[in-house]
DNA sequence: TGCTATTATTTAGACGGCTAAGTAAAAGGA
DNA sequence: TCCTTTTACTTAGCCGTCTAAATAATAGCA
């Protein structure tokens, strides 16, 4: 019988697993978790976008960004303000403290890919990218 | 600026995301979760190990063993027996019905890596295989 | 023998993630 | 205009995961 570290789907676990631990160590030196260094790398693209839009882009469902957003605040990372059309949606904002992260956060970003991706050679790289492309379109 | 999607960090999390959705809505119908499937699997091998080595097997903390085994025995899946020679041990013994479980969840996961690797030629899933080890190692 | 490690597990408390159900506001049709 | 549907978000509650700290029992050594 097949052991279970033979199969792609354990492999991918630990790989994830690997790859969130080592993000969350960096991460928790700026003061942040990971997961909510996607949510401001939105924001420093484009700020006030509603956090259903955030939540698309980041890949996860309303309630996840609700709790994320609501921690943030409350870390004073970002700030959410009704939108003056809409009040259904809660536009969010960056404060200064929120501001202050995008140059340590996209350093360590930068740091973990070149550390994940060490020792692959750019076809390697790219090849990669196209296999598990190719993977998540199996899955969805 | 690299987009968020370009980062192979990224797409790690969302193949892992649409691999565990898939794991889960298969797991349900047979009445467990994503993750306990592994440590049953490790049961089914052996019968009676510590808590801990379950762990290590499975690649988790202790606490999060500990948590399984708690909603698993709670659910009547498993059984823990202190170890009569020394007590500190807690080893973990399948009920009736997570050993009927076994062939069920083999196919869940049978399927589910097919689907997995679909359209991937064996040269491809091994290529894969190979990087995404690679990937382990430069994280560990 | 008795005190001090060391080891195995649990508890407490975070965080990310999900689904289901609830709330509130806008949109739309009769 | 009013009622119904849709939309955006929140709440509640669960699971997996982690770290730090607590508990309990064995092992080791003087």
């Amino acid at each position: 019988m097949r052991q279970i570290q033979d199969y792609l789907g354990f492999q991918l676990l630990q790989v994830h697993k690997a790859h969130r631990s080592r993000a969350e160590a960096a991460l928790n030196k700026l003061g942040i978790h990971t997961g909510q260094e996607m949510l401001l790398l939105q924001l420093w693209i484009e700020e006030g976008m509603p956090q259903s839009q955030l939540a698309a882009c980041m890949g996860v469902e309303p309630p996840t960004a609700t709790k994320m957003l609501q921690r943030m605040e409350h870390a004073g990372l970002i700030e959410r303000r009704a939108d003056p059309e809409d009040a259904r949606i809660s536009r969010v904002y960056l404060t200064e403290r929120g501001r202050a992260l995008e140059q340590p956060v996209l350093e360590v970003w930068k740091q973990l890919e070149a550390q994940t991706v060490a020792n692959l050679s750019p076809t390697e790289q790219a090849l990669l990218h196209r296999l598990l492309m190719q993977v998540s379109t199996n899955l969805s």
